[in-house]
Parts: structure tokens; C-alpha cells; sequence
DNA sequence: AGCGCTTTCGGAAGCGCTTTCGGAAGCGCT
DNA sequence: AGCGCTTCCGAAAGCGCTTCCGAAAGCGCT
């Protein structure tokens, strides 16, 4: 432990038996009077309180926490922040704890699908039993187990987990309805005239996929229309994975009249290559999104999608995870709405 | 306290003593095992380990804390995840800290001037040492001082603070060169032929805004021009501000032949006002922002602007924050590079 | 052999807080 | 007065860990 030339060492940091002191009560009681327990007259406890905060006195957070007082951190697990959707998300979350007085523990999987578990692992380390899983459930295949052990292990301690996006899991969950929204949006194209769509799908094994291309199938096949015959690409949610998703559908299937994205991003690489490709947006190819994330509205051309209430989606995570617990897993649904820009048109008569 | 019935209790997480017993050491070399500090022998550290991973031994960190341990959390104070600008250096950040086993604890001020001395408080009451500051230096008038005083005393207590585009305070700061960016975007559009340009500018007191207007200002003065000539609106930095400068400043001066705004998205505002009045970019009007956030690329027309390496700046901040202190602030500056695209051109010849 | 030295380990103190437990007042009642 | 009861407060026991300090053991040396 290299402890290096103190600089003019300031006062060490006021204690809580330093605040006792100054008050003239003891250690017990200025604990009393500052966790609000009962126990303490109503003067008593505004003086302590007083002296408290007149010498700048910080309760220290980790003895707090040893001792047993309630932790005042909440963990959020997203894929990338710098995603818009999970962006958006994390906003939604980091509004509610600066307004409740928490701090938010962040960190971010990347796609690395075993990084989830060991990002709970972590929090959990810190003793941290709140946590929003809001990565979309994107796991190697054979650690759904591990992760749902994980989190029975958080909750089994009296702790309390939220997910965003992502139903496998016994515990509290906000779902914007994934299937409905993408119903509605192929009900949009197929509305339109489209009727040989090519779909952008996304990584194995994630709800979210499954049930937005569940969404999609059904209007399609309400519709009357065979689904087997819906060329599906996959991508990766990034801008990229969907440009080159986008390269390999368009080369098999050169007559596809519009491509449904399961994610904005994965459409404006969509977007990007055919307009490289040459080919016009929407006069000849309609490209539809989801999520509706803040750059959709101002790509070229605006993009069409669903829009997701991201940082409501958050706010209630966080809300969910607060909250005493119930005696079974609640569900809050969310709402989505169609949202109808530039990039979708009839297709071509010719 | 409500405890709430117990569900199937688990097994309480092993501690250290029960690592320390179960490898038949005492505590004192368990701890002294796990930790990596020396005095005790190679292969007793190492079957330490092993029974230690083997019960599933997870530290309590509040407790290692306590006890004088490294703390293995950081802070990040940034204005709103949901910008892309701080969404990028989030995951710069959080790519360090996932990566050395850290936590990120991060918290947004959302452009209110004061929130900043709040989140820094109660950073630091949860012992937080080491500080990432990204929040641009917006701060309430008066406020810098308090804000200096707290800086200081997370330094006089051994702590480090990294700000990242500000260079106000004291401490180690990772610095894009705004000044000499802002001068080549200055110059790429004199050399386009422009002389009539309005600027969106930012809130006052933030370096950024200042750094980038002198860039401007002096990249205009050494062609030959007034630059008491050019009419500054102020923007918000979003993108809604961005479109309502722009309605001031076109309004006002309708002649202008280009807009600079100070970051991207309130020059993402900017075309979407022009464009929505009718205002061909870049034929009539051009436009030119700053940062090269990710959606710069996909808007209509693609934006002129000049690229920051924000996951770097991210990532060099933390570097800068869990480093051994040097003596005086280091200062790390960052390169720019200007991406011309397809929102700039030569100004209408008539 | 016996000395001092280094290396390795265990005992125990203590980090700052919450909380249990028991004692001291203060109350109304018989 | 004296009783039990409630209300308020203080002493002390930990929470799980790191680290200081001293003991024990192993080494080369005279």
C-alpha cells in the first residue's frame, strides 16, 4: 500500500459518534435520529439531525451497509449504452434513482453473451439487491440455468430483480407487447400493397426476436399469405449486422419490395446499403424499424416503426425493483404505437 | 423493518471465515490469500483460492471497504446517458471498468445546474474515490466554487477526480482540442467560399462552448473577416434548441448562407427546421455540427462535423482515474478530425 | 551449537454503523 | 405513596473484512 506524501491532510471525514458527541446524546441515538427509527423524541431527533448536517456530516455507506441498513444502490445491467434503446432505458432508470436518492450501479454486457452472468455476479458481490436486467436476454445457450440460479439467489436473500423486455424469468417484468406491435406493423406494409417482404431477424435465443418475428408471422399469415415463404436474415441489433443482413437478403432475393428490421438501428443499415445499392427509399424498397429510437425521426429518409416507451420502460423497472415485493411475479405491459414516416410507400405497380 | 416471511431460506453466502476454515488456515492468511497481499506462501494462496472458488466465496465489499480495503467503484457524473454524446463516453468508461472488474456508479445531472454538487455528494458518501466528471462544466453561476471545494476534498482524502472536457478544476483531465477543431470546421467552410454564416451556441459557462466559439471565432478573425459580423444564437445542446436557434437566427438574417452548431444534435435541429421551411441543405444553406455522434452519419443530408474519439475520451478518464496521482494534473488531449459529408457545400452563386 | 535474520502464519484489534437489550424516567392509576 | 406501564435513551454486541504485531519456524552464519 503505497500511501504517497500526504497532501495538507485535511480533517478526517466526521463520524457518526463525532456527531453524538457534538449533540450531547449517544452513539445509539444519533443512529436513531438519523435512520428516522422510532425511539427518538421528535426534538431530540431534529437537533441531532441539525448538528448533523451543520457539520457536513456524510453517513459512510458501507458501514451502513454492514451493519445492516438498507442499501441505498440499485444495479443496472444493459447491453451497450451506447445503444439508443438501452440509452434510453438507462435514462429512464437514472432519472428515478437521482430523483429517490439511489445511485445506479451500470455495466454493460456487450453482446458477449456470458458476460451476463458474470455482471450479476458482480453486483452481487457488492451486495447489491436490486437489480434491472435490461440486456434482452441474449445468453450462450446453456447458461439460461446458471442466470436464472443467480437471480434466485438474489431474491432468495431478500432481494429483488426486474427485467426489461424478457419473460423466462420468475421475477417482476416490464413487456411492451413485442408480438402486437410487430403484428401492427406488418399489417402497415401489408396494408400498403407489400406482399414479398424479407425480414432482418435478430440473434438466437432472445425473447424479444421471438416474439416480435411471432408478430410478424401471425398478421402475415392472417392475411392469408404463407410465411414460410418470408425470407428471414439475421442480424446482430447493430447498424451494421443489419447493412450486411440487409446485402445477403437483397442478393437472394432481389425483388423483396420492403425489409422489416426487428430493431431501428439493424434498419438504418438497411437504409445505408440500399441506398448505396442504388436502389430508392421507398419507391422501390419500403424499410421499416422498431423501437422507435431518437435518431429514427431524422435518418434519410425518417424512418417507419413501432415506438417503445424506452424511458417510461425504465422508470418502471426501477419502480418494480422498489417496490416490497408481491407475493408472485407482476407484469407491467406497455404500450407501442405505429408510427408512420418517409421510409414506407406502396410498392412499385409496375 | 417488515421482513416478510422468508421464502425457503437459502443457505447464507459463505464468508471468509468459513473459507479460512474449510482450507484450515486462519482468517488472517485467507484474507491475505484472496487479496494478493504478500506473506503467505505460494501454494497456500493458491489452495486458499481453490477452496474459496469452490464454496462459491463472493467478498462482501461493503466490508472490505470498511476495513480499509481498495474500493472497486468508480463514479460517473455525465448530463444525460440518453445524448449520444455521453452515451459514447459511458461506454467507453464502462468498457474500462467491466474490463479491470470494476463498478461503475453513474449518475446525470440532466442539465440542471446544481445536480452536479449534489451527485458529487453523494458520490462521495458512499465513498466513492475515484470520480469520472463528464458533465460538460454546465454548472449553476456561483456554484463553481462549491464544486471546487467538494473536487478537493475527494482529492485531500486520497481520492481522484478525471474531468473529461473542462479543464476548470484542478485534477486530471482528458481534453479534446475544441478550440483547433472548431477552427478547421471554420475553415472547410470559408474554403467552401461561405461569409455569411450564423453560429448556435451553447449554454454560457461551459468551457466547451467557449473553447469551440473562440476555435470558430479565430479561424474567421485570420481570414480577414469581422467577426463581430456573425450572429450567435444559443442552443441547449438538443436537438429541439438546436431548431429553435436556427428559427432565431434565419428569421433575423435570412441571408446566411450556413449554420454551425456547437454539437450535432442541435445541428440536427437545424436541418430538420431548414428543411421544414423549405430550405434546401446544402444547396441553399449549410450545415455543420460537432462530435460526430453515431446518428451524424445516417441523417439527411449526412452532417459535416467534426469526429471526437468520445469511447477513447471515456476509457482514457478512467485510465487517468484509477493511476497512482502524479504530482500536478495530468492533461491528456485528444485528437478531432474533420468528416465532411454531405451537409456542407459550396454557398448559391446568384 | 547458538546467534540473528527472514519468511510464514495466527490472534486480535478495529473500520463506522445498526440494533438488541436493559435501565432510567415519566405517566396515570389504585 | 406505590404500582405497573410506556417512552426515551445508553452500553455493548456484532456485521465481514484487512492489517498490525508477535510467535514460530526455517535459514546461513560464526
Amino acid at each position: 500500500m503505497h500511501r504517497m506524501a500526504e497532501r495538507p491532510s485535511s480533517p478526517p471525514p466526521p463520524r457518526l459518534v463525532d456527531v453524538a458527541k457534538a449533540a450531547g446524546v449517544s452513539l445509539a441515538t444519533a443512529s436513531r435520529a438519523l435512520t428516522g427509527s422510532s425511539g427518538v423524541s421528535a426534538e431530540v431527533a431534529a437537533h441531532v439531525r441539525a448538528v448533523a448536517s451543520q457539520v457536513g456530516y456524510v453517513p459512510n455507506s458501507h458501514a451502513r451497509a454492514l451493519a445492516g441498513g438498507q442499501a441505498s444502490m440499485v444495479g443496472l445491467v444493459v447491453h451497450d449504452v451506447g445503444d439508443p434503446y438501452f440509452g434510453e432505458i438507462a435514462r429512464g432508470v437514472l432519472r428515478e434513482t437521482d430523483r429517490r436518492g439511489y445511485l445506479a450501479l451500470i455495466s454493460q454486457t456487450e453482446r458477449d453473451p456470458r458476460a451476463e452472468l458474470a455482471r450479476i455476479r458482480a453486483l452481487r458481490a457488492h451486495r447489491v439487491t436490486s437489480i434491472v436486467l435490461a440486456g434482452s436476454g441474449y445468453v450462450e445457450p446453456g447458461t439460461e440455468a446458471d442466470i436464472a440460479a443467480e437471480v434466485r439467489s438474489v431474491t432468495a436473500a431478500g432481494g429483488r430483480v426486474a427485467v426489461i423486455g424478457r419473460h423466462h424469468l420468475p421475477v417482476d417484468a416490464v413487456l411492451p407487447d413485442n408480438a402486437a406491435g410487430a403484428a401492427a406493423l406488418m399489417r402497415h406494409l401489408l396494408g400498403l400493397g407489400h406482399r414479398r417482404l424479407g425480414v432482418i431477424g435478430g440473434p438466437e435465443n432472445l425473447t424479444t426476436v421471438e416474439d416480435r418475428l411471432a408478430g410478424l408471422r401471425t398478421a402475415y399469415g392472417e392475411a392469408g399469405f404463407d410465411w414460410r415463404a418470408v425470407p428471414v436474415a439475421s442480424g446482430d441489433f447493430t447498424r451494421e449486422g443489419g447493412a450486411a443482413a440487409t446485402a445477403r437478403l437483397m442478393r437472394a432475393h432481389p425483388r423483396l419490395t420492403a425489409v422489416v428490421a426487428l430493431n431501428d438501428p439493424m434498419a438504418v443499415g438497411a437504409l445505408s446499403w440500399l441506398l448505396n445499392a442504388g436502389r430508392r427509399v421507398p419507391d422501390e424498397v419500403s424499410v421499416a424499424g422498431f423501437d422507435d429510437v431518437p435518431p429514427a425521426r431524422d435518418v434519410y429518409p425518417p424512418l417507419t416503426t413501432i415506438r417503445l416507451p424506452m424511458v417510461a420502460m425504465g422508470r418502471q423497472a426501477l419502480d418494480l425493483v422498489l417496490r416490497p415485493p408481491a407475493t408472485r411475479p407482476r407484469r407491467r405491459r406497455t404500450g407501442h404505437e405505429l408510427v408512420v414516416r418517409a421510409s414506407t410507400a406502396a410498392p412499385p405497380t409496375h
